[in-house]
DNA sequence: CGTGCATTTGACCACCTTCAATAAAGGTGG
DNA sequence: CCACCTTTATTGAAGGTGGTCAAATGCACG
């Protein structure tokens, strides 16, 4: 819709254009096995899951799904990190969520994708159709339980984000942000230990944080000044002194 | 926790305070009956939930849990108004949302509620543990679907809210809060046509909208001169020009 | 080595906040 | 029922945080 003119990568035209890539992994052997929501399944159910899904391995910037496209599929990362985001009509864009490998997205929609899915880097995903997987909730309730589960963190998570959206100064929504990233993206991407990488661009976390990209760099500079942060090579910082940080973050 | 002296309400200690009581509803009589997670049970099965579910009635600014405190009970809304909110150590706020009848609280935890409750109204709440509701998922397995689904839908909502906090300008948040106040609101209590109640403060409207108090009536003062909204008696504004406001809320 | 994009930095400005005073509404006791 | 007090809401003036606009710098990639 407001996208239109950026193709869909992963839907039903997937291999008829050569932006996305048709791979062919059993879900026994998916790198994502045990940290997304097929870990509760035995390996017997899980190929019952094989036999719905196919899996697709995109390149940076691809859009996945437009916000307002018919939902028809669920999709699992297995590497890589998508960007979830919300436009309004102007132009304003709201990044809802950045995703890793384990994460799914696709679930919470009425008819349409509440948002549009973009690769940020290499990605490589599991797309299920909707209606299938839900099917398997019944099948197998342990999945159901399990997705709920899911839905009730992340339904946690983004209360938590209203808060800093709502009431967190600039510093203290980066500082918050280098944290949660630091948990989230870190056991999987293999970084140094206090280093955080940050595959997302400057643009991607001021949209993120409610700020704009000149307030982000400004407060990047300002963190590195007070020692707190060092900025290395691009799309790796490291942390100095993370004590600071989470008294920062958690708003002393 | 943080809201210490202020005395819990609903949970263990009910009914050996005056502040609370227990009233003796069958769940085959509740008013929520048909708008919560149970208008997808039958008579007898909604009568397994009647014995592990308690009612009470509470008056206007009762804490029903604090933010912290052990998740051990769920909690559904039959009459009135409760509020979710986070605060940060210094005392900001942030309202995660405003809860009316056939609405429950009190899912998405994990050890301890992450929102505090309070009543803004009179309230009649319905409480169950949360170990047991959690085995009736499995039990009757439509409940978890139906719980599965409401949770989905409000992940959609806090999607919407954080576009809001993140993007959207005082006036454009003002607006989109009365409509879906006026969505969310009306239909159960009869209010006039064209009219919105709204039960709680400025205060509360501010930290739901990530604003001051001064900044909400200023905008109120605003939307008024300019013939939108009227400013009726308190708690209650009448829309003179919907089409406008809607124009605002979705920010064109 | 040059082109194009992302990031940083600076100067200025606006929206919203803060502080303060006033007004209105609500609750209590005489 | 009204006076009194408390709480809540409105309005005004001044200030600050973050935004806007513009230019410079850095970095990746052909």
């Amino acid at each position: 819709m407001i996208l239109g003119k950026q193709q869909r990568c992963a839907p039903d035209d997937v291999g008829s254009n050569s932006s996305s890539e048709l791979c062919a992994t059993s879900c026994n052997q998916c790198i994502a096995r045990h940290v997304s929501m097929c870990s509760v399944l035995k390996d017997s159910e899980v190929s019952t899951i094989s036999e719905i899904s196919k899996c697709f391995s995109l390149h940076p910037k691809q859009l996945v799904c437009a916000e307002g496209d018919q939902a028809n599929y669920l999709f699992t990362i297995q590497t890589g990190c998508i960007r979830l985001s919300k436009m309004l009509s102007d132009g304003r864009r709201q990044i809802i969520d950045f995703l890793f490998p384990g994460e799914f997205f696709g679930l919470a929609c009425a008819n349409g994708y509440t948002c549009s899915a973009e690769t940020i880097t290499d990605v490589n995903l599991c797309r299920m159709p909707r209606t299938q997987i839900f099917e398997k909730f019944i099948e197998l309730p342990v999945l159901g339980q399990k997705v709920l589960d899911i839905t009730r963190t992340e339904l946690q998570a983004s209360q938590d984000q209203m808060l800093l959206l709502g009431r967190k100064s600039a510093k203290e929504k980066l500082c918050s942000f280098l944290l949660s990233m630091s948990d989230k993206s870190n056991p999987i991407s293999h970084v140094p230990d206090g280093f955080i990488y940050l595959p997302m661009s400057r643009s991607d976390i001021a949209d993120y944080l409610g700020l704009t990209i000149e307030t982000i760099s400004r407060q990047f500079t300002i963190l590195s000044k007070e020692k707190i942060i060092s900025l290395e090579e691009n799309h790796y910082i490291k942390i100095i002194d993370e004590d600071r940080m989470r008294l920062i973050a958690s708003c002393a």
